[in-house]
DNA sequence: TGTCAAGAAAGTGTCGACACTATTGCGTTC
DNA sequence: GAACGCAATAGTGTCGACACTTTCTTGACA
């Protein structure tokens, strides 16, 4: 890791004089977040030691905080802990990415199933005004634009499920496979499809189809997944790749 | 909540003289489980507020790993977190056991499916050996033992399913409802159907019927669900009522 | 008697320190 | 030259302290 700044220089630097103390009372909030976004982003490398007494001096706090924030983030399967040897970055293999999007689909299938059964006319009509409202300009957006759309259009029918409990499963795994869909979104590689079978989508829910719309829904996402494999490997190349000096090769010679 | 000793008094008081230091290393670990456990017991109420000193106080460490198990706790929604103000119980509603056990079946249903589609012969044999080695006797053990009998038995399931996801988010939603499954597994109000279902399960699962079995496991645990609330009506009474002698007064003198 | 404000008390958020554990590097022995 | 063990180093786990915030108490005033 680089230890350059990661605030971005305005809070953290007592600058003047007198308010030096700066009691800000959410340092772990801002180091979950940062540190989140560092393993989100491949800052922090699969598999890599996080170093807790590095982080703090870092972020400019104690290690009471970052530890805090490991633990949160622990509990949310992006790093783990080995006793007395502190947190690792859990990595996420191809493997790993398939299973999540497997889980994916099955909370969000459920969530379209409910919704068909449950929610009110004029919900199903949110959805329909929420995605026509996006629809237009959706290609031309920038990658995190898209992302957020598409993210909210997912939540939302796990909103008109009825059950809050699928909305926090769904943005969970949101937050663990966010970085790769925007690669991926950024790839371009099927934005028409993708377009296409959210509108389908609108329709089935309409209709109160809830196989068909289910069944849209998988494929939505299945197809997504081997896009996004083929995103998490060019991924974990340029994480990789920079100190070309290949870490492999080198190994197995030396074994 | 009363003061007395959380740890069965075996492993925290260093009774041998010597050895008194007694650095563990893992009192984060034990303070999470035993919190976890006051939580899922009723012992700390919803929605009240946790003193991080008195649990401190009571477990013999500092407020550090405590804080640390509350983080985490506060991750896997036993808790909540407000600023300055700290952790309080979440509160498990009637509408929120419903949400969680509905969220339960959709797990386990995809968990099947994925079974029967994946899953070689000789897992499925696993499963049938599984549950034949306990259906004899399942009626008497008592009621922890059931319960992790029962567990077992669909988290097995879930393994079977070959995505590890999967068996984590029923071992979360587990941890979440178990206290309220042994209360109603006391009740023994639904023995015999839970023993036919299961049995019934296993031969879904021999015969590749994944739409069959599905459907059992959501009639299984649908049925749960109303034997549930009733179990849940019962404990939030024991947990409300006693107190009618003030803890207040009760807990000052025995200070 | 009820309301409100000031002070006291209780409680959280963060820090720096230190004990303990794992890892690394070095010198010794074969 | 390689394996081994020991010392030095780096890093985690926990603690007690203290600044700040919230909550409670008390007493003045209407």
């Amino acid at each position: 890791m680089n230890e350059q700044s990661f605030f971005t220089a305005t809070d953290d630097a007592p600058t003047d004089g007198d308010t030096e103390t700066r009691r800000s009372a959410d340092s772990s909030e801002r180091a979950y977040n940062t540190i989140r976004k560092l393993l989100v982003e491949f800052k922090l490398k699969p598999e890599e030691r996080i170093n807790e007494v590095q982080l703090a001096k870092t972020f400019g706090v104690s290690r009471t905080p970052i530890r805090e924030a490991l633990n949160r983030l622990a509990s949310e399967g992006f790093v783990s802990l080995t006793p007395n040897r502190g947190f690792f970055v859990r990595s996420l293999s191809t493997e790993g990415l398939i299973d999540l999007y497997e889980l994916r689909s099955i909370i969000e299938c459920a969530a379209f199933r409910l919704m068909c059964e449950r929610a009110e006319d004029d919900q199903i009509e949110r959805l329909r005004l929420y995605w026509s409202a996006i629809v237009d300009g959706y290609r031309e957006q920038p990658a995190d634009t898209i992302l957020a759309e598409d993210e909210g259009f997912h939540l939302l029918i796990a909103e008109l499920s009825g059950n809050p409990e699928l909305i926090n499963q769904l943005a969970a795994i949101n937050a663990r496979i966010r970085f790769i869909r925007r690669i991926q979104i950024e790839h371009r590689s099927h934005d028409l499809s993708q377009v296409a079978s959210h509108s389908a989508i609108v329709d089935a829910a309409i209709a109160r189809d809830a196989e068909g719309g289910m069944r849209l829904l998988r494929q939505h996402i299945e197809l997504t997944v081997s896009a996004t494999q083929q995103a998490l490997k060019d991924a974990l190349l340029k994480v990789y790749s920079p100190p070309v000096a290949d870490t492999k090769r080198a190994r197995r010679r030396a074994v």
